[in-house]
RNA sequence: GCGGUCGUAGCUCAGCUGGUUAGAGCACUGGUUUGUGGUGCCGGGGGUCGUGGGUUCGAGCCCCAUCGUCCGCCCCA
């Protein structure tokens, strides 16, 4: 074969040992605080049937799927000439499978596809990657990790509340110390297109207001402008979503506003109930606040909406979720309500490793290595490298015939912390050299001593 | 899908208005008193200047194309 250019496809990524160290971190830490809410892992297929996702993210989502050319023959089950196709017919003629966009949709899949064995409430937490043909940018690839937790078959606005404090205890235990927590509800949205008379208009309206942190009022006006709203639409809405204080009083002034839409009101009560659920827990650092120009997720949110930001570095948002009612039933089972967040696993990476939030004990695997000086020391050193690993201590050997430096120098590149050097003398005393790596200190230990040090150390 | 930016050693970059053998720091590697890393000192390897065309006596530098990067828009974790 002829020499290629050692590559990866755009907007994926290598990870090193170091960097899988931490990731690992970040999982640990999610699933530690899933399962103790009481959720169960599952996984899914990185491939899905291409039907089973097209349709459920809007049109710009459907173009972001990476789909997966059939095998064989493609071409011959095209059926019409080539020419006549535009790419948009082609593809399901000549991709059956497709990579999974999010974790929720495969997940709506798998509950009715399993519906009669599991029981509800069903809770379940999944940590995939998924990937999207978008452009790469900063905090933003093609290949990334969701960490999904969502609970199908109860309408409980405890599940919502819930949420709110896996937020707040992941992300805190991650080290974050400042970060909002944002809420709102898609029937609030409504209920603002019902007062202003344009139901149809909603998805328009809210991609609008959505961006109000971005462009201001001015360019969300301007936006509406050119999406058919006038200008006493906008004089209607401003007061709306430009109102301010804390959460009691915009859901007071809100009840107003809307106190014609009963769907409006309904999205109200809904942010009153989880608010009010949340009076019971405590939080440690998330801010919860109600964000009426929040619009996420509208292709299949049916209730509450979330989003979490953090104010320690410039980033996206690192994780968003709701709820949605009619997810299953697109695959033939009705009246299941879901509702579920999602960790952004790899902008939290990059916002912990700006913040210089990961500890050294993320990264160091082995704890201790024995450095010898010859085939003799090996083979003595064999039972303490058996007892240290009985003791479960992570401990490796250098085999025989390299320089000790050359052993340091292993050592201190793989962060190794402690250090054992058997030599001569050690063979004939018994005590066998032991170095502490960081501070450079050494002294003579026996064996035992050394794993029970070692011991005391973790 | 649209707009901009950049592309020189493994990494981060320098290279003046085009002019002989393309440089630095870090990394790597060897040595530096006996069996000791991270700090010091001395030496060494490594680049068809993203790729393909073109202009020119001559191109890392100019032009065109192409691929890739990063950033913004759309949208989104």
């Amino acid at each position: 074969m002829a020499n290629m250019k050692a590559a990866i496809p755009k907007g994926t990524r290598d990870f090193n040992p170091k960097q899988m160290g931490r990731r690992n971190y970040i999982f640990d830490t999610l699933k530690k605080v899933f399962k103790k809410y009481g959720y169960q892992e599952i996984q899914t297929p990185t491939m899905e049937n291409l039907d089973t996702l097209t349709g459920k993210y809007g049109d710009e989502g459907d173009q972001l799927i990476f789909k997966v050319l059939n095998s064989g023959d493609y071409l011959a089950k095209v059926g019409t000439a080539l020419a006549d196709l535009k790419s948009q017919a082609l593809s399901p003629k000549i991709a059956e499978k497709a990579l999974r966009y999010d974790l929720t949709v495969p997940f709506a899949r798998y509950v009715v596809m399993h519906q009669n064995e599991i029981s509800l409430p069903f809770k379940r937490f999944q940590i995939q990657p998924v990937w999207r043909a978008d452009r790469p940018q900063r905090g933003r690839y093609r290949e990334f990790y969701q960490c999904d937790v969502d609970v199908v078959g109860s309408a409980s606005l405890l599940n919502e509340a819930e949420f709110i404090c896996i937020y707040d205890e992941a992300l805190s235990n991650l080290g974050l110390t400042d970060f909002s927590i944002k809420i709102n509800n898609r029937k609030i949205l409504t209920g603002i297109s019902d007062v202003l008379g344009k139901p149809e208009s909603i998805i328009d309206l809210t991609v609008a207001i959505d961006k109000l942190d971005k462009i201001g009022f001015d360019g969300v006006q301007t936006e509406l402008l050119s999406k058919g709203f006038n200008t006493s639409d906008i004089e209607q809405l401003k007061p709306i979503i430009l109102l301010s204080g804390n959460n009691a009083s915009k859901l007071e002034s809100l009840k107003l506003i809307l106190a014609t839409s009963p769907t409006g009101l309904q999205g109200i009560n809904e942010i009153y109930t989880v608010l009010n659920y949340l009076t019971n827990f405590t939080l440690q650092n998330a801010k919860v606040e109600l964000d009426l120009s929040l619009a996420r997720g509208l292709n299949y949110y049916t209730g509450c909406i979330f989003e979490v930001k953090t104010h320690q570095a410039t980033m996206g948002s690192i994780g968003g979720g709701g709820r949605y009612d009619n997810l299953t039933e697109m695959f033939g089972q009705a009246g299941l309500t879901g509702v579920g967040i999602s960790f952004g696993a790899d902008r939290i990476y990059d916002v912990l490793d700006e913040l210089n939030l990961f500890s050294a004990s993320a990264e160091q695997s082995t704890q201790v290595l024995i450095c010898v000086l010859g085939q003799y020391e090996e083979t003595y050193s064999l039972s303490v490298l058996n007892h240290l690993r009985k003791q479960n201590i992570a401990a490796e050997l250098y085999p025989f015939g390299t320089k000790i430096k050359k052993q340091m120098q292993y050592a201190n590149d793989k962060n190794i912390p402690y250090a054992i050097i058997v030599g001569n003398e050690e063979m004939k005393t018994g005590k066998l050299t032991f170095k502490n790596m960081l501070t450079g200190q050494q002294q003579m230990m026996s064996a035992i001593e050394i794993e029970k040090h070692l011991l005391t150390q973790s």
